[in-house]
DNA sequence: GTTAAAATCATACTAAAGTATGAGGCTGAA
DNA sequence: TTCAGCCTCATACTTTAGTATGATTTTAAC
């Protein structure tokens, strides 16, 4: 079963061919009888045959496929803001010194931070001292332009 | 010519029929008188026009091009600030006050500003004055956060 | 469990920012 | 030309920001 599973168009081509020279035969002798009779066959034969290379060829060839890649360029924004890390690190800035930093972003006073962190006003003093030390900065706006250019906040 | 050009795989066809014929005719004629001869010629024209057959649809048929698109991400830097002229003038911003909060957010003190714009200490402090006013903000940095976010300043 | 860094808070001070008010000069539109 | 809006600057003041220093407590690492 499996031959002729795997050969089954050569099978099937064997056949056709028997097939239409027991037709042919068949109208030779019945049918017809006329002069060039043979070359009338022959053209026959090459047609159909031809029509049957077209198909075979068709059929089992693989597909001729060029694959053509186009890149479409899709527009990207840039992520906003994506935390330079490494920058943090670098410059030494603590959890709280960046989380003073990013109230001061927001515009907020020294009091408002105490009061958003929970904490005194002159603690919110010291941080902010030492975040303007670190980005060697003396003023919160300059702190803030400058931790903006840097990529440590938004 | 554009006639023969146009129709070349037609006359090639033609042709090679024509002259398989004549092959034909002459070896029935000068070489083989088998038994089955009209059997045999059959099948090798079919053979022949089958190989035929598969090289014309090789020949003609187009390659399947398979296009595919690839999505590429281009990252694009989101130069994305236009300013808001609409908001500047319902805020009734002048000239000199966008100036004067422009160099606030780049982190200039009112002294560097002064100095700038050559302009005096006061009159900068009247400026920016009048700019917190405006924006309804109480300090330099909470006006410098939200004129970015009313997208007067970069 | 010692130790260093981080975090908290305080006091005392200086510097800068911000407010309030007034005034003079300039300019463009009615 | 007059008049409103803008720009400039000043004085006097209050508030907030920022610095310096020191102390205590947490936290995390060794």
């Amino acid at each position: 079963m499996r031959f002729i599973a795997r050969n089954q168009t050569v099978l099937l081509y064997g056949a056709s061919l028997a097939v239409l020279l027991l037709i042919m035969k068949w109208l030779e002798w019945h049918v017809l009888v006329i002069e060039h009779s043979f070359e009338v066959y022959a053209g026959a034969i090459a047609l159909l045959f031809t029509a049957l290379g077209i198909w075979l060829a068709n059929k089992l060839t693989r597909a001729k496929s060029t694959t053509i890649i186009v890149e479409k360029q899709v527009l990207v924004k840039t992520k906003d803001f994506v935390l330079n890390e490494a920058e943090v690190v670098r410059l030494g800035l603590t959890k709280r010194e960046m989380e003073v930093l990013q109230a001061m972003a927001d515009g907020l006073s020294n009091q408002e931070i105490a009061e958003r962190l929970f904490l005194s006003l002159n603690t919110i003093k010291t941080h902010s001292s030492k975040v303007f030390e670190k980005l060697e900065v003396q003023r919160r706006t300059h702190a803030v332009d400058k931790a903006r250019k840097l990529n440590i906040i938004p």
